[in-house]
DNA sequence: GATTAGCACTCGACGAGCGAGAGTGCTAAC
DNA sequence: GTTAGCACTCTCGCTCGTCGAGTGCTAATC
């Protein structure tokens, strides 16, 4: 048996409604709202070839038509291909609006945007930095704080940075503290943090009053260097997963939390696609606590080649179409964030 | 009828018990398990007792009781009477190491304690930091970022730092731009973020290179005195409430989430209540949606005797005791941190 | 040959009814 | 004051029967 034009219909029908209310979609209910010159007989004779050619499936058999893995592979594969024109929807201008209202900081871009996404979207949103080697040093500043305290901010050129406190000698006023900050400046400016820890090795080994300062330097540049030399990924609206029936199952919903809280396991989810859009849908990702959910990402620019993921998890009854707009708008926007 | 010493103590095994178990506690259990020396039918009388006085409740007749709210402030008012001798625990030191491993950064102790307190006690966390008036520019620093770009930093004495990405002439290199941070940070250092946003006014005016750049430390001053200016709240593991049977029904789990997601209502729970343990349960919360949970909160000392709090937010069926040792323990690092 | 009306059939949801078990309250004895 | 004994109550889990949604099949119609 062949699916044809109209078994393609009758299945989209399906999906969208089936996507608008979890419910197994009956025969009677496509023929009134969707196919309303078909009666509900005909819809059930080309459900019950759906079904043979593996795209429905029945929870028992009294009941309606449910989508399978299949069904959505078929739904998004379409969707993609359409996706080229991709008409700048009506939405697109309130997503980049709230997205750009909520990313201000520089530092907290990746946490900004995936509460963006989530809220936006309603789902849960995953977004992935990688890994920067080659971080340089930009500028080293101590600033003076009571008691013979200091805070020492590391910035690099791509614009992370990172403080700690540190002691110093109660000696040293803000003007020897700039000072100094000029001087670790000129010194390191330009340098990777990993040559800036070989060359501080040598001082940390010789006591002297600078040896507190060099040695928070080394370890804030050590701190730094790990963190940025694995991907990183934050996730954004963990709980709105709740919202679904599908997870009014509590135990359902700690094991998808439990998942998020994984970082390796979110890796594995959001592991890159490619420059365009990925969707892993129910087994497709690999995991068998996410069995009865779909993940949407696509990639962004970072400068330097490098490519970042965002994406977005929820129930395979999802609207592809929705999700794939903000996430498109969303990828743009930080595109030109990163590289501007 | 009086509260007894045997009362008590039978009131204080019901609700130990309880707290472990979250099921109504049966005369048997008692009389097995904490009272071997009397029988199941005397605990039974006294158990009746304890219910006319209010301290318990029966879900149905063929249950066991529950402690009433009355029963748990008993219990917890006898704890903190006790807790005058708070004897440095045996998890103590472990609390400590745990949380101090996880704050490392200025920036982001807040964040860190809440994750670090919900981690040890497996309830939820929130942590205040209050407002700070007249916070003071102690740094202003540019950064050179690729095409045209720049990172501007603004750290203040107490070392909050913000920053952001702005435009500047692509004619300022590396070395123009520290000249132009040095000038900048004597400038306005010592001032507050209010002053510096009027003597800002002046230069935006007038047309210039700097503009740019007068315009976004100006902005930057903005949201940082907004931010600063009010007490700031954050959440550390706010699902770890899904562990709880109590909150087994996913509709209660959510409205629970949405209190934490509402700044307001947050701050009325944990809204300061002293320099020691404030404990409000259920009904004392004041949130209808708080009916069966407990609030713990305690204070830390920020400089400038301006006070924070943290607290733990748990079904009222909590270990109180350990909850109050893990604040205490936290409370004190936090100080410690905060003014060291 | 495709579509449709009609009808028997299936199966889950829901409520009623029942027995088992847990735990109580009361009484009488110690 | 304490305890053993017993009748009583109420929930939980089970089965059973009814109701309704939705199907599959057949025969009639376009």
């Amino acid at each position: 048996m062949q699916i044809d034009e109209r078994k393609i219909r009758i299945l989209q029908a399906i999906i969208d409604d089936y996507i608008l209310t979890a419910m197994p979609v009956g025969s009677r209910t496509i023929s009134r709202k969707y196919e309303t010159n078909l009666s509900s007989a005909t819809i059930r004779n080309e459900m019950s070839d759906l079904e043979e050619l593996g795209y429905l499936a029945q929870p028992h058999v009294s009941a309606g038509r449910v989508p399978s893995t299949k069904a959505y592979r078929l739904y998004v594969d379409m969707l993609l291909k359409d996706h080229g024109k991709h008409q700048p929807g009506q939405e697109d201008a309130a997503v980049r609006a709230y997205f750009t209202e909520r990313v201000r900081q520089m530092e907290n871009v990746i946490t900004s945007a995936a509460q963006a996404i989530s809220e936006i979207t309603r789902y849960t949103a995953v977004v992935m930095m990688p890994k920067q080697l080659e971080l340089r040093i930009s500028c080293v500043q101590l600033v003076p704080m009571p008691r013979g305290a200091a805070l020492l901010v590391i910035v690099t050129d791509s614009g992370i940075l990172r403080d700690t406190v540190i002691h110093v000698s109660e000696h040293l006023d803000a003007d020897a503290l700039y000072a100094i900050s000029r001087m670790l400046t000129e010194r390191m400016a330009g340098h990777t943090l990993g040559e800036v820890q070989e060359l501080l090795k040598s001082y940390t080994r010789r006591a002297g009053p600078d040896a507190q300062v060099m040695q928070g330097i080394s370890e804030l540049a050590a701190q730094m260097e790990k963190q940025a030399s694995a991907d990183r990924v934050t996730v954004g609206g963990s709980h709105n997963i709740l919202n679904y029936p599908e997870y009014s199952d509590v135990e359902k919903a700690r094991s998808f939390l439990a998942v998020l809280e994984t970082q390796d396991k979110l890796m594995q989810l959001i592991r890159d696609g490619g420059a365009t859009f990925t969707v892993r849908i129910g087994p497709e990702t690999g995991l068998p606590e996410m069995q009865d959910c779909s993940v949407v990402t696509t990639s962004y620019a970072m400068g330097g080649g490098h490519q970042g993921a965002i994406g977005v998890i929820g129930p395979t009854r999802m609207p592809y179409g929705r999700v794939m707009q903000v996430l498109s708008t969303v990828g743009k926007a930080l595109t030109e964030l990163m590289n501007e």
